[in-house]
DNA sequence: CATGAATGAGAATTCATTCAT
DNA sequence: AATGAATGAATTCTCATTCAT
């Protein structure tokens, strides 16, 4: 049957690169990218070094397969959640505050993107400057959509601000202890606040 | 002559040191740190390795002395600046664009400190953490200083995001082409506006 | 079938050891431990340096299994000799020319036993020792076996006089001139006759 | 004034060498010959690196004169004592009792020569043996000068068990804990009737 | 004579990647 | 597809020795 494209044969290949992916994710967030090596991932797998090069062309594609799957992600969760909210400045906060929590719910992969993938090849570079732009752009989009409600002048730059100030919120908080750091959800409000502030226009003082 | 502390030799001695360390800096802010090698290094500054490793225990270590430096010269120009001026908000406004003068003008160690030396060993990590607490610290106090001119609530969040901030823009200023890009002077302002509207609280609108 | 436990990969496996570690038992008494380095084991092993690692923790780690390996093919030798001789003289007489011309069969082994692995790390010292002591153990035991036949008070002085007798003369003989040293039976029968007059009792004169 | 050789300068010369004499003796019995480097030793010694290759060619060398020193020192102890001593068989015993407390007594010196003069240079070999040798070859003109008294074929052979036998014995005392081990005196008397007994002839039982 | 900074050859070791089984 | 032994290029770091001051 050449038809069915997802054969038994499939699934079990999937889920061997997916056992391979999750591994490298852990190890990449725990140790850094150049402090995991691939024996570590495919013992921490189960499966070998042989496996590993049939499912990622070398270490580096691992960890840029792990990104764009956390950019589709994210992608994922902030069109569902924009779409449905009509005014622009809450939207702006609400962006915000989904991408914390989610990246809050996610700290390997949040690590990944903000810690680990910093200072690697190019092509890890573009990969990772593409969420944040992806990012920016939804931001920037949003400004645009309702110039009246906002005092920015310089929408790029208060795109890059806004997605800079919850990374760097984001980051602190995932180093914090577990135990005593204040709630996910407490702090992306916080961080909403601050930039929804930032960006909207005072309506000047009536007369 | 009691006086003179330093030495022909060890003039010499410092000299080369800064030679190392200058080409080090240049290098890793190039190609990244674990591009750099100690020979290219060594070349770099017309030195030798065995001279690299009686001025510096290891490569990370000139990483190290390279952000520490880095740290020192940030804090100079902060503090100098900062004393003058009374009004807390301006404060705060100077501040930012003073932090992204300084770093802009000098790309190299500014490239190291964002994006080189992350995901290194925890050492590295520390010194690199403690440049960037070092200006949220500094926020933080401002706002402290003068309470009733903030709308802010956690004014720990509130530094970071500004510091966020200013270093996702410089960031990206960075990466940009020179000759097209925006003045820094001018991205600086914009950024320092974004923080301070941010911040400050908007008075009641009188009846 | 369960019975083969040794796949035709793990006798691969075990070749290539073997032939690493041949080829620095080889290098090791040719040139020394510390003229003797990795590339030179690998390309007469005809190997590479990355499975000389996966095979060994590192330089020293060979050395102390080559120690160890000639520690139980002594053991082996001396054992099996020594159980069939009822007299405990004759054992000792038997166990020094047993000692002397297996060792002197193994000339390499011989020389990184007495020389190669003098002064090296504690690790390497405490292997040496080892089989040094094995033996000095198994001369006290015959000593005690009956103790009315010899005429020591501290038997563990003799059995280190013994050992060193051995070795020094081995040391020596290993050094002459193949071609027109005296043969290794010969100046084993010597020094088992040394070491039994000095350790035996000498019946009192009767009246 | 040419004619005096030893002038003030030429003493503080002397005065410098033997301190990094001392220094290298020292460290060379603690750490071993590799484990050594110069700059430890002019460290110990208060001086520099300069001044060490003024006063020896190189590493090596001062091994080799630390050698040389014992074996001259070894030397004059020797013949001084054993002058005195008309019957050749306890010139034998005191000559080993003698060897083994001299050795006893400069334990640092005693270690190089036994233990970190090993599988060095053929240059140090040769030292080291030379040491031996002088020693064997003392036992042997004892043995021949009164033929009667031996029961020994072989007088090289003998000698070398004699020197290999106190060697041993020495190795062994220097390792043990110094507060604990038997005294250097009563182990030298055992070690030397060991070997007495072994080369004596035993007269035959008269009628 | 003394100093100690500078040199650079040389050694150990790691690890991403390949490929025979 | 899966395995894991084998490879060897590449890198870090050490230390004996030299030589300008």
């Amino acid at each position: 049957m050449v038809y069915r494209r997802t054969t038994a044969t499939e699934e079990r290949r999937e889920a061997r690169r997916r056992l391979l992916l999750d591994a490298a994710i852990k190890l990449f967030s725990q140790h850094g990218f150049h402090a995991t090596t691939v024996p570590m991932i495919v013992t921490e797998a189960q499966s070998s070094t042989g496996s590993f090069y049939l499912h990622f062309q070398n270490k580096e594609d691992v960890l840029n397969v792990a990104l764009k799957e956390l950019g589709q992600a994210i992608a994922k969760v902030m069109s569902g959640l924009m779409r449905t909210q009509p005014d622009a400045l809450k939207r702006v906060s609400l962006g915000v505050e989904t991408l914390f929590t989610f990246l809050a719910q996610n700290p390997e992969q949040a690590r990944i993107l903000i810690v680990e993938s910093s200072g690697l090849s190019a092509r890890i570079e573009q990969t990772r400057r593409a969420i944040l732009m992806q990012q920016e752009d939804q931001v920037r989009e949003t400004h645009e959509s309702a110039p009246s409600l906002f005092a920015i002048e310089n929408t790029t730059i208060a795109a890059r601000c806004i997605v800079g100030a919850a990374f760097e919120v984001l980051y602190c908080w995932l180093e914090e202890d577990p135990k005593t750091r204040i709630p996910a959800a407490e702090v992306a409000k916080a961080v909403a606040q601050f930039n929804v502030q930032a960006v909207k226009r005072i309506p000047a003082k009536p007369r």
